[in-house]
DNA sequence: CCAGCCCCCTGTCGGC
DNA sequence: TGCCGACAGGGGGCTG
């Protein structure tokens, strides 16, 4: 589900609804969810802690705390956050496994039905997320780094684009639809790519992450903004999803294969392989 | 460096 | 209707 333009919609939509707000106390009944510190410490810490600020890193989202400390979550595939009234209770949502009381009245809750989410406590974001690549909607994603950062690299352009040291925050879908908005096949090896190719892929890749954005991400499985409504991402895919529909572009049948273990989806006349492969 | 496979979980969907 | 395998937006780890 989530990757950056859906992580982005719920950082944005978290920020009214927590900045300026106190944590009061935290609650949990999965224990792996919390990556770090244990559980006893990580209570004990975030108590009292005045949000600051809610941003977003990859696909992580960031709750600046008092001190240097910074509430992490990783939405992974199914968890979802929220903000809502303490009195409302969850039982609807029987997913949640983190929440976090606020002195609003209100909580914070993570919910998250595949169990494979996490939140993290830390005083060093830096080196928490040390190992992720430039943001691509931002700078640092220069065409040139991107370009230096393929050579010597025999792999299939797709699933160099899921690699997060390589650029953050992209997923499954977002490289099945940047490969395709840039013209080339998900299999293509990285190194082969003429500087054409890069170009296209580099400008791609922001572009299909804009769109994501403003359309305020997909909505295919359990993702939800944080007010509960669907986004509408998924209604203006050019590949993903799309297997036997016809090319937006060509009208050829959107092909669907296996790369990487992940589904991967394009246009067999608008992405053809190379000759080399 | 890289392809391929397993695992972490739960739910849904299609085929038989 | 019921069962069973495949698959799902992510990512860590292992092997050869």
């Amino acid at each position: 589900m989530p990757e950056l333009p859906e992580v982005e919609t719920v950082a944005r939509g978290l920020r009214a609804p927590l900045v300026g707000k106190r944590i009061k106390a935290m609650w949990h009944d999965w224990e792996r969810a919390l990556h770090s510190p244990g559980a006893a410490e990580f209570a004990a810490r975030i108590s009292g802690q005045k949000i600051r600020a809610v941003n977003r890193r990859g696909k992580y989202i960031l709750i600046a705390l008092d001190a240097g400390d910074t509430l992490l979550i990783h939405l992974k595939m199914s968890g979802r956050l929220y903000v809502a009234p303490a009195a409302e209770e969850h039982e609807a949502d029987r997913w949640v496994h983190v929440r976090f009381d606020l002195d609003s009245g209100e909580q914070l809750r993570f919910s998250d039905l595949r169990k494979f989410g996490r939140v993290y406590l830390s005083n060093d974001v830096a080196a928490l997320l040390a190992h992720l690549g430039p943001e691509p909607l931002s700078a640092d994603f220069t065409l040139a780094r991107f370009q230096s950062g393929m050579r010597g690299r025999s792999r299939a352009i797709k699933s160099l684009l899921l690699q997060q040291e390589f650029v953050a925050g992209i997923g499954n879908i977002y490289a099945d639809e940047a490969l395709f908005r840039a013209g080339i096949n998900p299999a293509a090896r990285a190194n082969g790519l003429s500087e054409e190719d890069c170009a296209l892929l580099h400008r791609a890749i922001q572009d299909a992450l804009r769109a994501g954005i403003a359309h305020e991400g997909a909505s295919i499985g359990w993702y939800r903004k944080p007010d509960g409504k669907r986004g509408n991402s998924q209604n203006y895919f050019y590949v993903y999803g799309r297997e036997g529909l016809p090319c937006r572009h060509c009208g050829s049948a959107i092909n669907k294969i296996r790369l990487a273990q992940r589904g991967t989806h394009f246009c067999p006349q608008c992405q053809p392989a190379q000759a080399a492969d």
